[in-house]
DNA sequence: ATAAATGCAAAGCATTTGCAGTAAA
DNA sequence: TTTACTGCAAATGCTTTGCATTTAT
């Protein structure tokens, strides 16, 4: 979502070929209805450990090509580090504050842009980030 | 907003006291009605030029220290870098995918989590991303 | 054949941390 | 005077990059 012009352009290009490496396969397939929103560390641990031994370089590169492809959408609500999401239909999320997990959340909500803004800005999407504590977490809270 | 039980329990602990040292009550009047939603680098940048030197680990103190007290926002809205925001009252935010600035969005949306996930979690908060094109950047579009 | 991807290690940024010295309270 | 803050520099953590080698096409 965040790219500049230039860089639209440049990945453009790059998209001209996607070859099929074991790794990528790997990757692709351990993200195949994966709703655990994982991190490249996530990925690399797992898949590299499933499958082959791979690169972070690797990883990080597939992981841009997949979003360049717009077959991946990149996270920014876990301030920590990037968040994978292999579901690029509209939908929203939630982060649970106390266990950091990311659940989803479907697009049955309406969100514009406020009247007073909408002849001033061209809205290309939005997402909404709900903070809160997830089932297990409000349990155990509730316990101490 | 995505702080673990732990971490909020030392923060609380830490908010004893807290002194008004020339170099937060520079920062704090560089924030003051400040909309710019700059990052820590713009706020060093800024504030050491205006006032005095001042080290990087002072400004992260400081905003810490803020951002622990509820006077201040921390956005994770920039993939690239942490933004600060001293309007803590509820409000939304845009980003400008050409040149990157952030926007204010005034909190007329109406944002609810879907029925069938109410009863699951416990909503503390939300916040809601419009991706977009500025007035400016959108103008610069159309041109080329 | 050739263009692109891999792996490795080094580099790049944003952010954090340890600690001795300094200054609010 | 006590306790917190500052500044520095080193360390950390995530992500990117350069480059020689390998591999899909």
């Amino acid at each position: 979502m965040l790219t500049t012009q230039k860089e639209q352009l440049r990945e453009k290009d790059k998209a001209v070929r996607f070859k099929r490496t074991p790794q990528r396969l790997a990757i692709l397939e351990f993200l195949k209805d994966n709703t655990s929103h994982p991190s490249a560390e996530e990925i690399y641990r797992t898949v590299g450990k499933k499958y082959e031994s791979m690169s972070f370089a690797t990883v990080y590169n597939t992981l841009h090509a997949l979003t360049r492809a717009g077959a991946l959408r990149e996270l920014t609500i876990d301030p920590e580090r990037k968040r994978y999401d292999p579901n690029t239909s509209r939908h929203h999320h939630l982060i649970c504050l106390t266990c950091g997990k990311i659940f989803d959340v479907p697009d049955d909500i309406r969100v514009d842009l406020p009247k007073a803004m909408q002849g001033d800005f061209i809205v290309v999407g939005n997402h909404v980030e709900f903070y809160a504590h997830c089932p297990l977490c409000g349990k155990k809270r509730k316990a101490s």
